[in-house]
DNA sequence: AGCACGCCGACT
DNA sequence: GTCGGCGTGCTC
């Protein structure tokens, strides 16, 4: 008897066996095609995992599939060997991870077909740009890769910004590129990054498509064809694109690799850069990780030699590295954000013809509306999170569930009219900046005015049009784009990260002060970065300011080996969500309390109520799972979710398994 | 996750 | 009488 065993995608982490349709040709069923099967009540596009001869399932029990979508597999050997790895090790459902790795019209039961308008960036009319001239660092670089260029092995490319390392990129792909070799560089989420896809496209004559976030569902697949069937030589995008099959993958680029919008944060929670390393490994292909602020996981491969070390210590031409300045807020006290001796160097540059960018990591007026007589704070009523003031549109909003409310005329509890508007957001400093400096220009950028379609590209037009003017923003504005005329950074508030409980805060604040600072005097003009604090003695911020970044990162790395963190352990976090608080709480009780044998490392912490308690009216409580090996953390993992799947009555409660989460808290 | 089945309350 | 609320159970 003939078994089709499928993986269809539902979150049922299990496979289904299925007959075939009489008459049919046993050769055509090659694992890895689609076939169309009832499902219940239900028709579902299922991928063929295997074909076998016995089942435990009763005969009775088995249906008939309704149809063979594919001639040839959907699902080459290779992405095949990546989805089982990524399943097998964040635990979700084999279905649904082919689910995610095709695009959507395949998932559909679509044909694998090319659209006639071609997304090919095809660079074949113009002339290619020239390869830079590299200083010894680089050329050691692009050295280092190219001698094993045939093997697989992790490179940490560390390079300050401006430092050159697209240009490294460029040069270590043209010689695969001269090897007829495809690549895949995967890139940040920021803003569609069309500037990095101009530079990569007008290096080589060769075709070049990139997986954007607005690109239709019909060119997602043409752009997934031209790679598998090698018509595309380079693809870039974002951390989905880890999926994109290549007949001859010649090398992996993840640039700016230590950005947290390589994990996905729903559903399938992967790091695309941890699968990027899987893939290199299983092509057996080098695969460069880069940034000019490296994660703490990646350093500490680095420093045991697990990868290997690759350090652009200068910045590449005459630009030099910006000025750090921390600013006591205590001693020269900060009027709507900004102290004296900030607004005496923004007066200062201006006057220079140049351009200051301010950063502010917070949108809005105000994030808090506090009634003095009370103290009655303005809160969200599904979230436990207070609402933000939004003067243009004269609302409350809650940054987490996007609820709206009029602003209040007076306090919800006591009535009492006179509200306080308290903090500072990105639409205040920029009404206060208007005051200052009245006649220069002012472009602020942030979520809230940059949603609609295009208007990123006119807020970077105005930027680039206006050679004198502040610019202000919140992250948004750190990431990636090159602001040549920036020489003077103001970090409004460098606080919010020291004191944060999780794991990653410190980390990810020192990141994110470097990515803004390195905004500043690119060219040749030298920068100036200034840090408002009211804790300039603060450790950490010193270390980083005074030494750089990887003193900073050695702190961090003996402070993680200290409370043994990762990356001297493993964690995995159980959410469980629920409209009951204690619900949540007794159910995390209850997967605490099952028992795995032949484990003995395995460290539970919780349940603990997660940051933000209470999310879109549903209460989240976790449980953290640590041990010092990864292998013992997985052994238990196995064990454990087919246990917590089977606890009775875990309804009005939605779990989900984080392995390796980012955020702890 | 979906979806159906099933058993109780307020509607033309 | 029946429309629909969501509690429960199942998917080869």
């Amino acid at each position: 008897m003939t078994i089709l065993r499928l993986a269809l995608p539902t979150p049922l982490r299990r496979l289904f066996d299925y007959l075939p349709v009489p008459g049919v040709d046993c050769a055509i069923l090659v694992p890895g095609i689609r076939v169309r099967v009832p499902f219940q009540s239900r028709r579902l596009v299922g991928i063929l995992v295997e074909i076998v001869q016995k089942t435990d399932i009763p005969l009775r029990k088995l249906k008939k599939i309704i149809e063979i979508i594919d001639a040839e597999p959907i699902i080459d050997h290779d992405i095949n060997k990546l989805c089982h790895f990524a399943a097998d090790y964040y635990h979700y459902a084999l279905g649904e991870v082919y689910a995610a790795a095709i695009p959507t019209l395949l998932r559909q039961g679509k044909d694998a077909i090319v659209k006639k308008k071609s997304i090919l960036l095809a660079n074949t009319m113009g002339q290619c740009t020239e390869p830079l001239t590299l200083n010894d660092d680089q050329e050691q670089a692009v050295r280092a890769v190219y001698a094993k260029k045939d093997q697989f092995q992790v490179y940490l490319l560390d390079g300050v910004t401006g430092s050159g390392k697209t240009e490294i990129y460029l040069q270590i792909m043209a010689h695969m590129l001269a090897q007829n070799k495809q690549i895949l560089v995967l890139i940040p989420e920021i803003s569609l990054t069309p500037q990095t896809v101009k530079r990569f496209s007008e290096r080589f004559k060769v075709p070049v498509v990139s997986l954007h976030s607005n690109l239709s569902d019909a060119d997602r697949l043409s752009a997934w064809v031209l790679a598998k069937s090698n018509q595309a030589s380079i693809v870039i995008g974002t951390r989905s694109a880890i999926f994109t099959p290549f007949r001859h993958l010649g090398l992996i680029i993840v640039d700016e690799e230590h950005d947290s919008s390589f994990k996905q944060q729903d559903r399938f929670r992967y790091h695309a850069r941890d699968l990027a390393i899987f893939r290199a490994r299983l092509h057996n292909i080098p695969i460069v990780l880069g940034s000019a602020t490296p994660s703490v996981e990646s350093f500490y491969n680095a420093k045991i030699n697990r990868y290997q070390y690759l350090s652009l210590p200068t910045r590449a031409g005459k630009a030099q590295l910006p000025d750090f300045q921390l600013i006591d807020v205590r001693q020269s006290p900060a009027e709507h954000g900004l102290s004296k001796v900030l607004l005496q160097a923004i007066t200062k540059h201006l006057a220079a013809g140049n351009q200051v960018l301010l950063f502010l990591n917070r949108r809005g007026f105000a994030p808090v509306i506090y009634c003095p007589q009370c103290a009655w704070i303005a809160g969200c009523k599904r979230c436990d999170m207070r609402m933000v003031y939004h003067r243009k549109d004269h609302l409350l909003k809650c940054h987490h569930c996007n609820a709206k409310r009029p602003m209040p005329k007076a306090c919800d509890l006591c009535s009492a009219p006179h509200l306080q508007i308290l903090g500072l957001g990105t639409e205040r400093l920029e009404q206060a900046l208007a005051e200052y400096f009245k006649d220069i220009p002012l472009i602020r950028v942030d979520r809230d005015n940059t949603k609609r379609k295009g208007a990123m590209h006119e807020l970077l037009q105005q930027i680039h049009d206006h050679p004198c003017a502040i610019l202000l923003g919140t992250q948004m504005l750190a990431k990636g784009h090159h602001f040549p005329n920036v020489t003077l950074v103001g970090i409004i508030d460098a606080d919010c990260g020291l004191f944060s409980a999780d794991l990653r805060a410190a980390e990810q604040m020192g990141q994110l002060l470097l990515q803004v600072a390195g905004r500043a005097g690119r060219a040749d003009k030298p920068g100036t970065v200034m840090v408002q604090t009211k804790f300039p003695k603060h450790d950490l911020l010193q270390l980083l300011i005074a030494k750089g970044y990887l003193p900073f990162v050695e702190q961090l790395l003996t402070e993680r080996a200290l409370s043994e963190m990762p990356p001297y352990s493993f964690l995995a976090l159980i959410r469980a969500e629920s409209l009951s608080q204690e619900r949540a709480r007794e159910f995390l009780e209850q997967v605490r309390s099952i028992t795995i044998s032949g484990t003995d490392d395995i460290e539970l912490l919780g349940p603990i109520s997660a940051t933000i308690a209470k999310r879109k009216g549903c209460y989240s409580q976790l449980l953290l799972l640590k041990s010092k090996k990864r292998m013992h953390l997985q052994y238990y993992l196995r064990l454990l979710v087919p246990e917590i799947e089977k606890i009775p009555n875990a309804h009005h409660i939605r779990w989900v398994l984080d392995v390796d989460p980012l955020e702890v808290l």
